[in-house]
DNA sequence: CATAGCATATAACAAATTGTTATACATTGA
DNA sequence: TCAATGTATAACAATTTGTTATATGCTATG
């Protein structure tokens, strides 16, 4: 039984008329005449006195018409609130981000999409990487923005921005005027980690192992905050090697100094995570975009 | 919307599974299947949380259920209270009948009718053969039991039995020891006839046209009641045809003399004679089915 | 009273929906 | 780990729903 035969049985009630409810129907007389036989063949009576070309409803007609208002209102009531309820849904939007994009470049994003979808309320969640990706996929957060390593399963992956990862000694060290240090210089050198989950550091490490580097510097100190290890640098108590995005402001203002690594590129990629729903938030989709439109 | 599908949601959320749904309403479990995806697709939102295979009903898909409920509730009611009402339209039967039949044939007809179906109400209408077919048209009655002529324009016609029209005379009349009259000597016998619009008459008159005696009878009366006629043709007022059945008692009692027209056959046929409704009352079928049995 | 105009019914066909079976994939528990 | 169970998906048949073209029947109008 189809709720829109019902509403076209009001409809031909309320008309008196099969062609007035096709057309307020858009569809063909035909379609209309059909649900109404379908309608009589299932209740098994006449509907509609057809004598003399009219639609005259029959006494069993009108038993059917206030149980049809019915459900057709119930129905109709169904969809609004369900609306009303998906409404808050889609304006809400929880984003996980990883420290360095959280911190350093997430702030001003957020506050210009705001300033534009000023409706759509944002949470921002920052964690580890790892720690973002399990919130993903607990549906604690509906997207995550992460640097590096995140294997494909079941996820949907999509490069959103790139950061090069620099070397940063104290203003004060041995490297201090030079532009280019060869990646074997690194050795024995005192680094300054992030925590062994960091995307960062896990960059950081393979590039290193891939020359052979790795081993042989000295693992000097592990900080689980980026803005701790660039005040642990400025005080000399090694070098580190931190996303540009987060050293930008100190290497401007000289508190840090920034050393490329000769032919090396530590050229990362910023990852935007969503597992894939159903059913998406709108909110989600506008800001994908937004944020694809806006780097 | 279908109705089924909603039957088919509040189902698998009782039960918290689609296949149990399923087998519970006999159809494949991809059947559910495909109808919760429809509805969600519908609603544009999740209505089940999948997680670890088991169907657990989301926050929207509890606001959607008691619409659900409501819907089917009133949708079941509608079916019951329209059933309610056409039991009394089935158990309801409105014959029609022409005098003949009416008066000397159903008596017996409907008393073992009732005999066998008590609950089905029956209402009798006699009137002439026009009368009762114009009743059929107008719907005031669901069967018409006619003699002769009728036009089966629109109207769905079946013999049910059969009639001999009889000559019967005056017991006291010149031919009261004769088995057989030729037709040619009626000429000049004064001859009581039914009301011109009646369906005896109708049949009687045809025969008598198409041997050219018609012409040549004399008419002496016209009288609108078989009973009266018989009693006037009693009262040796002149000879008429009536039907056997309507003269069959007073021929056994002698009080009317029985003649046969030589090789002349005046059996005539009975009809039933309906309206082809897309509907029919039950009880119209069982009345049908019992006099095609019980003759 | 013939006929144009309007309404419903029906037939034939295309498109969409619903059911089926077979099968893949995921979870649970022995 | 593997069998058992449950959900999802694909492919296909059967049914339903819409469409256009056309028949039929009533009403109003000249």
């Amino acid at each position: 039984m189809n709720i829109e035969s019902l509403k076209l049985f009001c409809l031909v009630v309320d008309e008196g008329s099969i062609s007035q409810a096709a057309r307020l129907s858009f569809v063909s007389q035909p379609a209309v005449t059909r649900q109404i036989n379908q309608l009589e063949n299932f209740y098994g009576t006449l509907l509609f006195d057809r004598t003399n070309g009219k639609m005259i409803v029959t006494e069993i007609g009108k038993i059917l018409y206030p149980f049809a208002k019915a459900i057709i209102h119930d129905f109709e009531r169904s969809k609004e609130v369900i609306l009303l309820q998906q409404g808050e849904y889609h304006l809400n939007l929880r984003i996980g981000a990883s420290f360095t994009i959280g911190e350093f470049l997430l702030p001003s994003l957020l506050g210009k999409f705001k300033k534009q979808r000023p409706e759509i309320k944002v949470t921002l969640t920052i964690k580890n990487t790892p720690g973002v990706l399990l919130d993903l996929s607990n549906d604690v957060i509906d997207l995550a923005l992460v640097e590096g390593f995140v294997e494909t399963n079941h996820l949907l992956v999509k490069k959103f921005a790139e950061d090069e990862l620099v070397l940063v000694c104290p203003p004060d060290h041995k490297w201090r005027n030079r532009q280019d240090v060869p990646i074997d210089e690194l050795v024995n050198e005192r680094m300054i980690w992030r925590e062994s989950i960091s995307g960062t550091r896990h960059i950081v490490e393979s590039i290193l192992k891939e020359y052979g580097v790795l081993d042989r510097t000295i693992n000097y100190m592990e900080i689980g905050s980026t803005q701790a290890i660039k005040s642990a640098v400025e005080a000399g108590l090694g070098i580190s090697i931190l996303p540009k995005l987060a050293v930008a402001r100190e290497v401007e203002q000289g508190q840090l100094i920034k050393v490329n690594i000769t032919k090396i590129d530590l050229t990362r990629n910023l990852w935007m995570v969503q597992k894939p729903q159903r059913f998406n938030r709108k909110g989600l989709s506008d800001f994908v975009k937004f944020v694809k439109s806006s780097i």
